[in-house]
DNA sequence: GCGTAATTCTTGAAGCTTAAACTATCTGCC
DNA sequence: GGCAGATAGTTTAAGCTTCAAGAATTACGC
């Protein structure tokens, strides 16, 4: 947090705050309602999770493999979750992991063939979910809340950059 | 997911599927960012988690107390959760819980005073976090997104209830 | 080359979360 | 009264998640 803004903010508008307030309600209502119909769908329809799905979301798009940490990197999680994940997934026999002989700390992880069948039919499941979840908007609104999540994206981006360097 | 709205959708326009998706995941990368970052500081600056903050809230919110049903739906928890969350919160003194006379299945949960002033605390630490990640958006955006927001959660809500009809 | 630091991943402890099964209580109907 | 069904909460097992500490390996500086 910027201190100067915050307290800018806080002596100029303190309406301002409760607004902002309100928006990241909001935002939180509406993933946690579309993440949850998700994560019953994915159990119910394929006995699944969602950072399971996640994962093999990532190496789907990755033929020639990812190492655990761009996994954690992309998933935006810590390292010791996806080595929990990668077990599971690897004893199930949907995944493969090599170590990497140029780096023996390395870990390389990539689809097996029935990890990539078995996502398939589960991405198609997934992309149709969201699209009738989502369906109610317009393709104007989608476009016009595209552009403003990208914008509170770049808005949180930009805190978190400031307060880095703070 | 209703099987007539998915079919006619897949069939007439599979690229409205990938745009979708592509809100989908940005939606969820927005609320991802802001919701670690809000459990970093709690953790880090208050020692709690954000379903700790969440419960307090619930029952700052309600000076006559909540039942753990009345809390499970309001954060859209399980039962389950509330009962291990309120728990903790009564063994650290913040929350007192009392079995009510009429109806001896129901728990009531209030804030006890210190239970209050921290929460007090926490809450406008937590105001000024979301209004610094959130700061960089104009009011004018905040509006809009806020405004779309509500109509994203309409679609979802929509499609949610005739999937129960169905 | 050798030691220090950085990197990659794993482990362990604690907490969060859910679904399903269970207990206790209450309501309504005969 | 007494039983059937509904309701409120708890428990249990499994998995997810994080942080912090640690192990193995590599990179760097001298």
């Amino acid at each position: 947090m910027n201190a100067v803004d915050a307290e800018t903010a806080l002596a100029d508008q303190p309406e301002g705050h409760k607004d902002e307030l309100r928006l990241w309600l909001r935002l939180l209502t509406c993933t946690t309602l579309v993440e949850s119909e998700i994560r019953r769908r994915l159990r119910q329809d394929f006995a699944t999770t969602l950072p399971r799905f996640d994962l093999l979301a990532a190496l789907e798009r990755a033929p020639e493999g990812l190492t655990l940490g761009e996994i954690s990197r992309r998933m935006m999680v810590s390292n010791g979750n996806v080595t929990g994940l990668a077990a599971r997934l690897e004893e199930e026999g949907l995944i493969a992991r090599r170590t990497e002989a140029h780096d023996r700390r390395v870990a390389t992880l990539r689809l097996t063939p029935r990890g990539r069948r078995e996502f398939a039919r589960q991405s198609a499941a997934h992309e149709g979910w969201i699209a009738a979840l989502l369906g109610g908007l317009a393709p104007e609104e989608r476009a016009a809340l595209m552009q403003l999540l990208g914008r509170a994206k770049a808005s949180v981006r930009a805190a978190l950059t400031e307060e880095d360097q703070a």
